[in-house]
DNA sequence: CATGAATGAGTATTCATTCAT
DNA sequence: GATGAATGAATACTCATTCAT
């Protein structure tokens, strides 16, 4: 795998700081060109359109997530701590990546998300599901399909780390701690501590 | 208080049902206009822009939302219940109103919620924020902060209505109801059942 | 002479005030109906369209403007006396009303003012010129057209006004009075005083 | 200097045509797009703005103007005779580019003349204030203010070639040459011819 | 007579995209 | 590859005018 051009690299860069700030509509292609210090015309051999540098750009980002995931799911490790450690290492990400976040929320509601393959064909969503499929199977889950789990454990995740980001809400570093035990007792088979 | 203008209305109900299906930015006025049945022209007589629309838009529709929490926040009913009832409810309105469902989640994620009151100055989160006081002093939840689980609770409730609304993911009726108590069990005191 | 409708007055005077302080383009009718206390319709009850409310504007304020020269140009008053009255009074008049002032130039050099007569229809400039014609026949300015001694003469009380108004320029009342004298050195039969 | 591009050069001449005939308001972007041979967002990339370009558009056109008072304001030459080069220069210059003149007398009533400097601070008056009041100090005119003589100078200059490129009065050449001897007249010091 | 909601043609401006250099 | 001037379709918004009440 080639690594990324150092352009195109910094259009993506550009494109998520850009976009977080303004929105896609708020970020034309010249706004663009300009922070990432390139010509517009210079974007257009990279990325055949504004579409498909939104698209891209989302795989770009996705692929970034998806490593977090595969870093933190260890089959080695006991799944209640592996559970915490994916939630941390994710809510961590986006806690670093305010850029990600905001732009994966905007894409996932927004007409582009239309073309996209089913759950059950992303590459994200089957690690999260399967890793699920390993609480259940290994008994420490509820008998749930392993879908719901991963979508509601994802959203919770994600809407920790907007409620923080947002500054909207005052929140203490113990208190955040909270929110996975809570997802845990949740989620966790009855027998299960 | 006054009945909204017959034009108004249409205008609302038509740009709702717009912004769903092509995003803010796809949805030109002329396109509401055309579909509201009014000329462009007219939508400046009850909104002074674009935006201002989309605000007001968001208002109108959280007043909704609203009325179907204190419908079933009913101090009356054991809190327990009132819970599910609260779940159900909320659940049941974006699933019936998906418009709104998908409205709600592209405002939230756009440059307009920008301007926005800080989340406890906003009338719907105070009402969710106060029900989980309440279920937290009479000892039914853990002791974590009602804006916490206000957050986490009704998140669930959206990501399950979105999820179910994408089509990208079969669900079983019986599946669904298993979410709510997920969420209850997470957020219950260890001696509550 | 039916006196002016209250109402008609009232637009007229209403547009002169907002056509001084936006020019004709900044300035909608619906502007002028709220600043008239009227309805935006009612200015079509008077007035067949925006083009002939400015065009009868013009003449309403026209015949101030002749009133003033009529009032001045006395026959029975030495010549030169009379021209310092009718520099004065008119001077005086642009001076009192600037809204007149501003609202004149505006339409002498916009397109309003294209459909209009020559200048030697017009009363304004047969009183005038025929005022220049006597002092001419009576000998005391140069054997000039006197439509050119009307024209400059006019021109230079406007433009005197205009720079009083203007504020552009700091004048004292002393220097103003030089005017007319340099005006009627300009004109006077080289016999004359 | 750079020589102004070929594009925004032919904005500038459609600009000053077009609104001679039609006014600021009768004069759409669209319009002087299609009179210029360009496209109309390529305006924008010379001028950020309609305002902006009829502003730049004056300053333009002033220093056409002030490169005719400069070549004729010779010091060298006695002051009387230099006094009738600069009235028939300027006179030739506005007979010859009635655009010119009209776009002026358009620019100067309307608002976008608003926020200019005030007369002191702008070039073309200054070096008409200092022509004349070299003609004071070697004690050709009267002890006036130069300033009240240029302006009242000026005038004189615009309105007759107004009046002339009207149409709306019937002129011979020779009667135009006597309007700045009448000028001359009325403004020179007593005891000069 | 008076109203003002409604109309819709018209306008300034933006911005994704192209292409000659 | 890279540039950025040029394009022109698309869009928010204005405003003169109409007409039902």
């Amino acid at each position: 795998m080639e690594p990324i051009a150092e352009k195109k690299k910094a259009i993506f860069e550009s494109t998520l700081e850009l976009v977080r700030e303004n929105g896609f509509h708020g970020t034309p292609m010249s706004m663009v060109a300009k922070h990432a210090g390139v010509a517009a015309g210079t974007i257009y051999h990279y990325f055949e359109s504004k579409d498909k540098l939104i698209c891209e750009l989302f795989c770009y980002v996705q692929k970034q997530v998806i490593s977090v995931v595969e870093r933190e799911n260890c089959q080695t490790i006991p799944f209640r701590e592996c559970f915490f450690n994916l939630w941390f290492g994710l809510y961590g990400f986006y806690h670093t990546n305010p850029n990600v976040l905001k732009f994966f929320e905007q894409f996932v509601n927004s007409p582009f998300n239309a073309g996209r393959p089913s759950l059950e064909h992303d590459t994200f969503h089957q690690l999260l599901f399967s890793f699920f499929e390993r609480g259940i199977a290994e008994g420490h889950l509820k008998q749930v399909s392993p879908k719901i789990l991963g979508i509601l454990a994802h959203s919770n995740i994600v809407s920790t780390a907007k409620i923080v980001a947002s500054g909207r809400l005052a929140f203490e570093e113990a208190e955040i701690e909270q929110i996975p035990q809570i997802l845990w007792d949740g989620m966790k088979a009855p027998n299960i501590t």
